[in-house]
DNA sequence: TGATTTATATATCGCTCGCTACAGAAAAAC
DNA sequence: GTTTTTCTGTAGCGAGCGATATATAAATCA
């Protein structure tokens, strides 16, 4: 699937599929996918209507494999960040700011896809629409299962409400997604994250220190997603302070 | 215009111009802008296209309508929550608090037409989404104005990020909006916007801890004037108030 | 060299979109 | 009554929608 293996019988291809794909995931991203017509998108992907519908199937076909790739290619940041931190604090503060930058990078569509790309939809399009909303669901239900693993841990208290901070954190990637579609720069996104962190609930008992403002890492070498905190950090007494 | 003072001379209107602007209103809300269709429209409203057009002039004429009709019945709680009560916390408290309740009212399309009923769209809408999108960006001042003076007053830390802030209610305005459309329930959105007042910054100077999540509990019926205020705590130490 | 297979370019298809011309219907004005 | 004015129902406009039929172009296989 990946590779071609023998030489293919008839007339080869005169376009590059994956690029193809790529201005198509442009087009959707931006204009949603109800908005985005075949005639948008084959002027974009440089291609006549039959070459797009040949290589891709229909324009419910192609969305799909466009919502695939735009998760294996940007859409996965946030799982990523809950996954590798080792807390569920440090996963979401680190998911918040990567958003921030993800959702501004000069050069592609704002937001996230999966977010906003089937929104208004008609009728004829609201299975593309549940499907999106199933992701989203799905990503929130990732949020919360790794707040439940800190709360059995004791990283987290033991009435957490981790359905609700959940979806709280889902609340506000999709504001900060729409913010940025609205037009809010990074600096402003970063500082959204920053404080929508400070609603998080503070660690059981002895916690190790976290510092959430601590460098991120490896997301795009971004200095603008400095993480740290504008504004007073709210007094706690449970809180060491790094 | 709000009264019929001379009886008209032609034949008179078959339908009643208010019910009509409210289904239209309906259709829109639940649709947005673009997926509503004049066939839909004059389907839901009951009347026929060249009435439609008689009575509101095009599609886009319509919208604004419905829109300003949207704005005066519905849209308004935001703004009347931060003008009315005596603190910007206060104020901001009950607004979320509120959404939570008239994003989920049942009997009507959930979440706010403002904030979704013109995203995806194609060029032709282009002003029309800008419109909303100025609308968003109106409130979110407005927020931050209400802000700035509790900043002034010495209600709020000096250091405060007014717009930082605001924009950040905003984005879990918006983040509440959209989860109501991928049907949270109401307590669900009751627990985010409590939750989102934790990131709520400390009160200058007077005393101990805000206890932010205390309980919306109530819900529906009234919105009491002075629901959610902790304790009034309007006097400031360190600024003198005007 | 054909013969076969696949891709592309042109020119649509049926359908719905927002919108309106036209003629008939229902009221007041005369 | 007749005239005038306004509204309503039918029917259809040009344009764009998603999707295709057809014919030609470009490759491999024999």
């Amino acid at each position: 699937m990946a590779s071609k293996e023998t030489k293919q019988r008839g007339r080869p291809r005169s376009f590059d599929r994956e690029t193809a794909l790529e201005q198509a995931m442009r087009s959707f991203w931006e204009q949603g996918y109800e908005a985005t017509s075949i005639s948008d998108l084959t002027r974009t992907m440089g291609i006549g209507a039959p070459s797009l519908y040949a290589a891709f199937g229909d324009k419910r076909a192609l969305f799909d494999e466009v919502v695939a790739a735009y998760g294996r290619r940007h859409g996965g940041f946030i799982d990523r960040a809950v996954a590798e931190e080792p807390t569920a604090r440090q996963g979401v503060g680190r998911a918040l700011r990567e958003a921030a930058v993800e959702y501004t990078l000069p050069g592609r569509p704002r937001g996230c896809l999966v977010i906003s790309a089937a929104l208004n939809t008609t009728p004829a399009s609201a299975e593309v629409a549940a499907s999106l909303r199933e992701m989203r669901r799905s990503n929130i239900g990732q949020i919360e299962s790794r707040i439940r693993a800190d709360i059995v841990s004791g990283e987290l208290p033991a009435d957490t409400d981790a359905s609700a901070l959940a979806h709280y954190v889902g609340a506000v990637i999709q504001g900060m997604s729409q913010q940025a579609r609205d037009g809010a720069d990074r600096a402003m996104l970063a500082d959204i994250a920053s404080l929508a962190m400070r609603a998080w609930p503070e660690t059981a008992e002895a916690g190790e220190g976290e510092e959430t403002a601590e460098e991120a890492g490896e997301t795009h070498g971004d200095p603008a997603a400095d993480g740290g905190a504008p504004h007073p950090r709210r007094a706690t007494l449970a809180h060491p302070a790094p």
